[in-house]
DNA sequence: CTGGGTGCAAATTCTTTGCAGCTTT
DNA sequence: AAAGCTGCAAAGAATTTGCACCCAG
């Protein structure tokens, strides 16, 4: 399922190239990285990423794995999980609803559709685990933030 | 689309039930608290539910907030958003893919499904914003929590 | 009354920033 | 050589915790 090896050398050459593109220094440290999150087929906190890289570069500091990871993904390279970058939001709304969360200011807007609510899981989703909810979450700019300015969309 | 007042009561009749089924003393603080998550339909952070609360409750705490708000949470009368209670993720993988969560241990797994890429988002998404990606993600107990016990699965 | 709950202040945890020296281009 | 990066250490922000007093049941 998972064309690992292919997958990998594509990854690090667009890698190459978007920081041609943007005039951004290539150093060991960016390098190793990127690779070892681009290895990881898993959600590495930044701690941990850390602590791998740490093993080929040992002299590498934990802000520098948090600058980078955060340049990556001004760069699209990766994305981050969750509603990141923020504080902890807590919902009162317990009706399955689903949710548009604005990536210019943040604003989150409850959305109500049957076909959200009634997704159909994969099979695969049982070699997984036991699913209790689903939810959907779509990203956007809202209509205040594209009104105001058609600027910096993710 | 709202049935405001009636959702309200239902859920501080909720959230007596639950507390005095469990012990759980309603206190002042806590009821203004629920008061505040219930009423605004918002998704608020403890910060800004702590500053509301305030006006009425002068004395309040922050910690009393973040208490409530995660007893709340563990008692099934909120949610959070997000992948909360943990630090930022970040994925290297730019397929469209989606995910599933383990609510025990915090495993996040890929899912690949034709049906979560293809979703066709409701109408009404276009009062609230311009959307450019969605994703799916599924919460549930992945295998080898479940394996192990079948424990406190939220 | 009595044990859980609150407020306060201090501690943690995660993440970011200022700065001087070191590397890529 | 110049601009951009890094590592260090210290700062910041969000959230949690210890403790003595207080209040709901």
């Amino acid at each position: 399922m998972e064309p690992m090896k292919c997958e990998f050398d594509e990854r690090i050459k667009l890698f190459e190239q978007v920081c041609k593109s943007k005039n951004i220094k290539i150093t060991h440290q960016r390098m190793e990285i990127f690779r070892e999150i681009a290895t990881a087929g898993d959600h590495s906190d930044a701690e941990s990423i850390y602590q791998r890289v740490k093993e080929r570069l040992p002299t590498i500091s934990l802000d520098t794995v948090y600058r980078a990871l955060w340049l990556f993904n001004d760069l699209g390279l990766i994305k981050t999980l969750g509603a990141t970058r923020e504080r902890t939001r807590f919902d009162a709304n317990l009706n399955q609803h689903h949710h548009f969360t604005c990536s210019v200011c943040g604003l989150i807007r409850d959305i109500y559709a049957k076909d959200f609510d009634e997704l159909k899981l994969p099979n695969s989703i049982n070699e997984i685990g036991q699913p209790y909810s689903t939810h959907v979450e779509v990203r956007g700019v809202c209509l205040t933030c594209s009104q105001n300015k058609k600027q910096d969309q993710r």
